[in-house]
DNA sequence: TTTACTTAGTGTAAAAATTACACAAACAAA
DNA sequence: TTTGTTTGTGTAATTTTTACACTAAGTAAA
């Protein structure tokens, strides 16, 4: 027991809330405990933050460790610091959440980890910790933010039709919204780039692809700006 | 060293950003430290996290211990977890900001603070740690916030004029608006009440007072619902 | 008591943004 | 060539936002 100290201390954790979308559902990103407590049971990746890491830098390591995914843009989401949260002892959590292309990515659990698998959202299983709570703040805090910023691009294949983009807004959001009106607002960002490519395959007519122009993107951020759906 | 862990353990602490307003100014409330580091040095009240309290509780705790400010609703700012923030060793701050109406409260410097003084937001004096970059999230969260929820009623008297709101309204925002389409705007939100009592004393047409209507508001919110200014 | 000064309080028209809505085009399969 | 399926497009009505100027009500000073 080599570190002391004059006062008694919480352990600081992280954990991520990763979302990724598969043309159909929102999911999430979640581990399979190998250590107790909780073990063997479900929960979001995570773990203790280093004494020489940044919080930020423990997230991106832990889910990492657990899960395989690697330059994720990790935003922080809210810092739980309840009395009882962890059976074992004071434990306060600074939550992280991203976006994520599924298909970008192979999942991989190691450390402390028995497995990492997707989750639709809302059917995930009965979590470890109060780790629901964080899932079920994750969703809400996405549907906010999609509204006024473009995110939703982060969750898709760099390449994508208009219809699948507003499949994937209708999913997050929960509702359904016009094509011709979704259409307008989402071109007249300006932030799309038509390819002059087409799906193929399809027995009906072809969707032209677009991508998102990250760089215009950036570029607006900085002059501060922000945009509504 | 009672305290012995397997691992080294950051340190917790809080820190609040706590606003006030005094009909022309937006100020924050700091105080000035009374040990090392930065001994003398003007900072956000804080201190660290106890092992029995939540950490929400820890920052009203601090706050009351170190102001004299009690009753305030503390809502989480962000959590900053960069190595050096503290000369000394890691620390990990989790910052929380308040609105509070600056007649309603006595201040009173006690545990850990020589002194305890409301500075203009954009006139602090040098601060200590990385409390200014700290102050700057807060002003602009509070400036984000300001536009999509009606907090600014927290920074006034209960009674005020349409007249005395829109100033603040323009102190936060750092901007001018227009008293007609201000007026309709808020008072389209029905959140405010005339009392049919009119200020005294000024050389010129008395002004109407208002107060907020916070049940109407707690129901609003409640039905999920928001608005924009 | 009249005049000057100051702030309060009010409405409307123009512009912009949002909403609602329907059909032809392009392909594959039968 | 007909059927089925998804893509892609414009406009009119409505709502929201913006810009803008004068009268009302009081005090102070002449």
């Amino acid at each position: 027991m080599p570190f002391c100290y004059d006062y008694a201390r919480p352990a600081l954790t992280v954990d991520c809330v990763v979302f990724g979308y598969d043309e159909t559902e929102l999911k999430a990103l979640l581990i399979k405990r190998d250590l107790p407590p909780f073990k063997r049971m479900w929960a979001l990746p995570g773990g203790f933050v280093r004494i020489d890491e940044t919080v930020d830098d423990a997230a991106k390591r832990e889910l990492f460790e657990e899960t395989g995914l690697e330059n994720v843009y990790l935003e922080q989401l809210y810092t739980f610091g309840d009395l009882h949260r962890d059976p074992r002892e004071r434990v306060v959590t600074v939550a992280y959440f991203a976006l994520v292309k599924m298909s970008g990515h192979r999942l991989r659990a190691t450390t402390d980890a028995q497995d990492a698998q997707w989750f639709p959202v809302r059917q995930t299983p009965k979590l470890a910790f109060d780790h629901q709570e964080i899932l079920d703040l994750a969703i809400t805090r996405l549907k906010g933010k999609v509204t006024y910023q473009p995110i939703g691009f982060e969750l898709l294949p760099t390449k994508f039709t208009l219809t699948e983009l507003q499949k994937l807004y209708e999913t997050i959001l929960e509702a359904t919204l016009d094509k011709r009106n979704f259409r307008k607002k989402i071109l007249g960002m300006g932030l799309l780039e038509p390819l002059g490519e087409y799906t193929e395959g399809g027995a009906h007519r072809p969707a032209e692809l677009y991508r998102f122009n990250k760089k215009k993107y950036e570029k607006l951020s900085k002059s501060g700006f922000f945009f509504e759906l």
